[in-house]
DNA sequence: CTACTCGTACGATAGACATCGTAGTACGGC
DNA sequence: GCCGTACTACGATGTCTATCGTACGAGTAG
């Protein structure tokens, strides 16, 4: 739960506590297609994954503003680790806030995705 | 499934076929605290309120446009019945597109709700 | 027909947002 | 110390959005 930076890292970045973490801004979080996107490819890894490892149609500034958005809104964890920026979904929060909505989501996603034929 | 008005209204509401609904759409009209507000009284009702009955703090332009947005992105339906217009979520289509997800939002902004006191 | 109610349409406006380019900062390796 | 990599910060811009006010259309009641 904590999010020390083992490894020795001094830059923090802002992230909202679980209390202050607002449904309406987690939904408008995800109603992007680039967003919705990410979070699905950090669910489907389970794990942290670099921004570098997302190759999205759009410059390293527009990459750097949806990982913010993502942030503030509390869907996904960011730490620094060395380079790079390591990125994680919040599930335990997610959850622990509103049972089964990350799931639904992502299943719903899942799904639009086969039905739209791209995957 | 079809949208027919037995009491005989002509006018005409264009509704997205349940094949067209996109899940970034319905998320974000979700995202909107008025609208999620709409959809939860909605949901709570669980049959078609006239747009007359909802007293939201905005003009009656906007909550024209809000009901739009809502109905654009297919999350609910819209006829007219004599002078007023009826609203009703689109459950079925929701539910058959995006099993669980409506039923997760509601009940993340019901928690939410009494998280925040506002009950 | 007239008047009233309910909701729409249109134009305006201010704020938010997605996008980009450029310049800059932090870290690690040489 | 110097350079490359990874990401950020800032400013600009066009588009979208929420909001309003006013004028209009459709239906119902008198």
């Amino acid at each position: 739960m904590t999010i020390a930076a083992p490894t020795g890292s001094s830059r923090d970045l802002p992230h909202p506590p679980r209390a202050e973490i607002r449904l309406e801004a987690v939904l408008h979080a995800l109603s992007d297609p680039l967003r919705l996107q990410v979070v699905r490819e950090l669910a489907a890894d389970g794990d942290e994954l670099s921004c570098s490892h997302f190759d999205l149609p759009v410059t390293k500034s527009t990459t750097t503003h949806h990982f913010r958005v993502l942030r503030e809104a509390g869907v996904i964890r960011q730490i620094y680790r060395g380079t790079a920026k390591m990125n994680g979904l919040r599930r335990d929060d997610l959850d622990g806030l509103f049972p089964g909505l990350l799931d639904s989501v992502l299943a719903a996603a899942a799904r639009q995705a086969v039905r739209l034929g791209s995957r």
